[in-house]
DNA sequence: TAGCTTGTACGATAGATGTCGAACGAGAGG
DNA sequence: CCTCTCGTTCGACATCTATCGTACAAGCTA
């Protein structure tokens, strides 16, 4: 039996529907959550240790669930690892280019000196 | 001489240059100010006692000054009063499709039941 | 079984944030 | 000059937030 089905609560993902805009600015106004996903468009699914920033693995668990909970992220168990993934099609779906104007003006702000 | 110039701190404006796409979205991540923002996108000025929000006078300053220091709002003196505007096409420069895109997504959440 | 890996949960902490009330400052008008 | 209006500044306060270290749980593997 996995992981998620034993002690743990099962990890909450809101559904397009409840997804707050509010929540979502939130979430992407923090540098480290926006590496995660910034990285998350560049490669379909990873986990958690293997994302490039340097904050504690405890900070990283923080993060995380601050962008599950907003709906910007998916995660799943498997075995001890914990996979991440984009939920851009549901994003798209419920807040129609939001995602790719906010990672555009981010780009081109890190393309600055 | 005008109040601006007397004794008061000239009120900060950041050129688009120095727009922070974090400080934007987190500026509009607060129902307040997201309140104010489109108030003014329906109508062009105001002045800062004629928004609908339902907080103090000193609560309100403190959102007009979060606003205007991350480059969303414009500020200008003139007697008592303190006009504001958007600084829609700055926005626009700088991070293209942004502003839209946030406040698409806000209305279609506000106009759910 | 014993250790190693991956990541969580909890508690603590320093700093940021939204809120207010009271006092003030400047302009406008009687 | 007096008063009223508009909005700011200041100090206080409760809450939220990003951060960490420690302890722990589950799965893997020797």
């Amino acid at each position: 039996m996995p992981r998620s089905q034993r002690r743990r609560a099962a990890l909450f993902h809101p559904d397009p529907d409840q997804f707050d805009v509010l929540d979502v600015l939130h979430a992407l106004s923090d540098p480290t959550r926006m590496t995660i996903v910034r990285t998350l468009r560049a490669s379909p699914e990873r986990a958690c240790g293997t994302f490039p920033v340097d904050v504690a693995p405890s900070t990283l668990t923080h993060h995380f669930r601050v962008l599950r909970e907003a709906g910007i992220i998916r995660q799943r168990e498997e075995g001890t690892r914990r996979w991440t993934t984009l939920r851009e099609s549901d994003l798209q779906e419920r807040f129609p280019g939001l995602l790719e104007a906010v990672m555009s003006a981010y780009e081109e702000q890190s393309g600055r000196a």
